[in-house]
DNA sequence: GTAAACGTTGACGTCGGCGTCAATGTCAAG
DNA sequence: CTTGACATTGACGCCGACGTCAACGTTTAC
């Protein structure tokens, strides 16, 4: 399929298609007239990808599962370097977190002190 | 005092404060030479952005700050406007929160499927 | 007098994932 | 033949708070 369908089949923009195979992470065939040539596991690689930005990894991070997918594996996450990665995320998660709450405290108290009869629930 | 002083008295660099300025939040005096001239007064300004900013806001959102200690007040927070900000500010964060911790509770749900051996506390 | 350490404005680089032109080529339908 | 929907590459724009030159003037110390 041509770079339309998979765009519209995946709810991915074409600019994103381009810039993800730009970075590596989506290889396409061509047609003689130059134009992109996908197959149908594209759709699946493409997929795992927009999955794994939404969920807040970066384009790098989505490597490890493509080649993962590309390796034939059912899952994106069923190799060694995905788990490695999940993990990492896992944990710069938790560090975010610590310092939004942190944040959260610091504004909070400031908010009392300043307005000693605004309550904050928290 | 110059802006060298300055700079160092607050721990912020010259690039920062030239910055502020361009954004309307320092106003300096300027000596015959076209130096830059500050009062006792801007370290208390300079301190007050660096800490709403070190909490996560935006130079923008220090603006009501600003404003409301060159009114005189003894505090930034003291005004109205500075109020409605830190409640704007607490309920991002707490969006801000609410998102991370949907993410993790997505990462840990994707990394115990892939690979059913990890443990992930939380 | 001269070097070092300060000051000035102006402007480009950073980071990421694209959006959005621009200029041009390809192909099917009428 | 032409229109219009598709494709191509290339390149700038975005957002924010600066870092980091560049090219130059000022002041201080020796």
């Amino acid at each position: 399929m041509r770079i339309g369908e998979l765009a519209e089949r995946t709810g991915v923009s074409t600019r994103s298609l381009r810039y993800y195979e730009e970075h590596g992470l989506l290889h396409a065939r061509r047609t003689s007239n130059g134009y992109r040539d996908y197959g149908e596991d594209d759709v699946r690689l493409v997929s795992e990808i927009r999955a794994l930005l939404d969920i807040g990894f970066t384009l790098e991070e989505t490597r490890p599962f493509v080649d993962c997918l590309r390796r034939g594996h059912s899952t994106g996450g069923s190799c060694a370097e995905s788990v490695e990665v999940y993990e990492r995320k896992l944990a710069e998660i938790d560090r975010e977190i610590r310092v939004l709450l942190a944040r959260r405290a610091e504004v909070a108290a400031q908010l009392a002190q300043s307005c000693p009869g605004c309550f904050v629930r928290g």
